[in-house]
RNA sequence: GGGGGUGUAGCUCAGUGGUAGAGCACCUGCCUUUUAAGCAGGGUGUCGAUGGUUCGAUCCCAUCCACCCUCACCA
């Protein structure tokens, strides 16, 4: 039946509802119970015989000549409810018989087992707190089709309840990691999302523009810079929750918009960094989980610590048995040449390591392990090793072959900063669209003096990802971007202005 | 951007060069502890969009749109 079709006969429902003196769209309903809570508290509540008031919305419903059985779920869970007709009498009868699936409603009553043994309310009263004009999808198969999933993300959470879940621990996961930083003294902060400057990341931005100062702003693609002036500021530990755009392509493991968490703490280092975010790691995954080993997909995850520790150049050196510590730019193509690693945009040492690097380690890490020590041509913003200075004193965490956090020991010296500064300038002279513009401002904060700095920024729904065993971007992010399209689909909308349309001609 | 795939009823899916089907949902009737309730009956769709080929296209061809997978590039 086409779907025009279904939506009138609801209509026509919520028609004769009015003509009963029904509101079908009631102000208020006193909840005495979640059913979930019922259903923990079963025999207790049953012996009391305690009249319950539950609320949910109809999931499955059938009449059984003059009773009808029918489950109804709220937010925490589902259970059946037992209507007949010499409790509730006629007229409540006869309304029940106009409900509709995905009818809200709510339910006095109380318990009792059935004989197939399930757990059931008994309606004394009932009332009707929503029509829904829109029918459900198949109460067997659901809804799979992954489009509509993600364009119509609550038709997806009222189907499929382990959707809902993986929202849960997200929810969870975030306030775990709050909880942990504000009780290690971090700062939560807000710096600006709408910025006359990029930078902190290497990406395409988005750019727009505000009317009456006249000027080109764009939306972060991180919150680095803001944050360390922040350390300048004399703060000691500062941490943002912050959601970030980068204007580049979409597939499993990108979003445009997406959430990160940075962090900055004063008089530490890299390996500080390390330990806390190891710790951080291992705290989440047990206090979700109670146990430091998950599943991801093939494999088990052990988040327990010490993560493993390598080099950029150790790691490949392990893999491939071939050494770049002494490498010039020169030496470093011809290798990783040979390695079958090459390419027009391997224009200095740092790129030739990095992308040997990702092609013949990264695949390999699955357990957690930091990869450290990256090439200063590719970290504008990260302090020269101190023991060799064509390296920084930074790591990336890697779990399931997937970049899992990004640290360093911070740049502060504002005359070496500006020296990386030009040197991105360079590289966006050449074309690299997404090398780093130069940061007056930033500069100058730097010279009135940052005190060594650790930091770290790590990705959260990839984070989510990993420990909710989710293997797309879009299963962790409730309303993913999808790209709008034009025609193909009839609006409800469009269903309804007939109707009223047709409503109109027959009362004139 | 390259390659591959998908798009048919509200949902999940079959199918065909001669105007389309199933299950669920929906409507009517029976049934006062059912549960994928059951039984009897009923209705149905711009077959993603636009062109082309054809006597005739949902099916073949072209273009476009959306979605998925994959490679490349990046978080």
């Amino acid at each position: 039946m086409p779907l025009a079709e279904l939506i009138k006969i609801r209509r026509e429902k919520v028609i004769k509802l009015r003509q009963m003196n029904i509101n079908p769209y009631p102000y208020r309903y006193e909840v005495s119970h979640g059913i979930g809570e019922v259903l923990d508290q079963f025999t207790s509540l049953a012996e009391k015989q305690t009249a319950l008031r539950l609320a949910g919305r109809i999931m499955l419903k059938r009449k059984m000549g003059k009773s009808f059985f029918a489950h109804f779920r709220d937010a925490s869970q589902m259970m059946q409810i037992y209507l007949k007709l010499d409790v509730v009498g006629q007229e409540a009868f006869d309304l029940f018989n106009l409900l509709d699936l995905g009818d809200i409603i709510g339910c006095e009553g109380t318990l009792f087992i059935t004989k197939t043994g399930e757990r059931t309310l008994r309606v004394h009263k009932f009332e009707l707190l929503a029509k829904s004009l829109h029918p459900l999808p198949d109460k067997h198969a659901g809804l799979t089709d992954v489009e509509t999933r993600y364009r119509r993300r609550y038709a997806d959470l009222i189907i499929n309840p382990e959707v809902r879940e993986v929202f849960i621990r997200r929810s969870r996961i975030i306030q775990i990691i709050r909880e942990y930083l504000n009780s290690h003294d971090f700062l939560e902060v807000e710096t600006p999302i709408l910025q006359p400057l990029y930078g902190g990341g290497m990406a395409r931005p988005f750019t727009t523009h505000h009317e009456k100062l006249d000027m080109n702003m764009y939306l972060r693609i991180a919150d680095e810079l803001y944050l360390k002036r922040l350390i300048v500021g004399g703060y000691d530990k500062v941490w943002e929750y912050c959601k970030d755009f980068r204007n580049e392509g979409l597939d499993r493991l990108h979003n445009p918009e997406f959430s990160m968490i940075e962090l900055y703490w004063a008089y530490a280092d890299y390996k500080d960094i390390a330990r806390l975010f190891e710790d951080l790691l291992r705290h989440t995954v047990f206090t979700l989980y109670g146990k430091y080993k998950i599943p991801y997909g093939e494999y088990e995850i052990d988040f327990e610590p010490p993560f493993q520790w390598v080099t950029m150049i150790g790691s490949i050196a392990g893999q491939t048995g071939i050494d770049f510590t002494d490498m010039s730019y020169e030496e470093a193509r011809a290798a990783a040449k040979k390695l079958g690693v090459e390419g027009t945009e391997l224009i200095n040492r740092g790129k030739v390591i990095e992308a040997v690097w990702e092609n013949k380690v990264e695949k390999t890490l699955i357990q957690p392990t930091f990869v450290a020590d990256f090439p200063v041509e590719i970290s504008p913003l990260a302090k020269k090793h101190r023991e060799d200075d064509r390296l920084t004193e930074r790591f990336e965490l890697f779990i399931a072959a997937q970049e899992t956090g990004n640290a360093f020991s911070e740049l502060n010296d504002p005359v070496d900063q500006l020296e990386r500064f030009l040197q991105q300038g360079k590289a966006i002279e050449a074309g690299d669209k997404e090398a780093q513009p130069l940061d007056d401002d930033f500069v100058t904060a730097l010279s009135y003096g940052m005190p060594p700095t650790g930091g770290l920024g790590f990705g959260i729904d990839r984070l989510i990802m990993l420990l909710t065993n989710q293997h797309t971007i879009r299963d962790v992010i409730l309303y993913p971007q999808m790209k709008d399209y034009k025609e193909g689909t009839v609006p409800v909308s469009k269903i309804l202005r007939q109707l009223l349309e047709e409503e109109k001609n027959k009362s004139s």
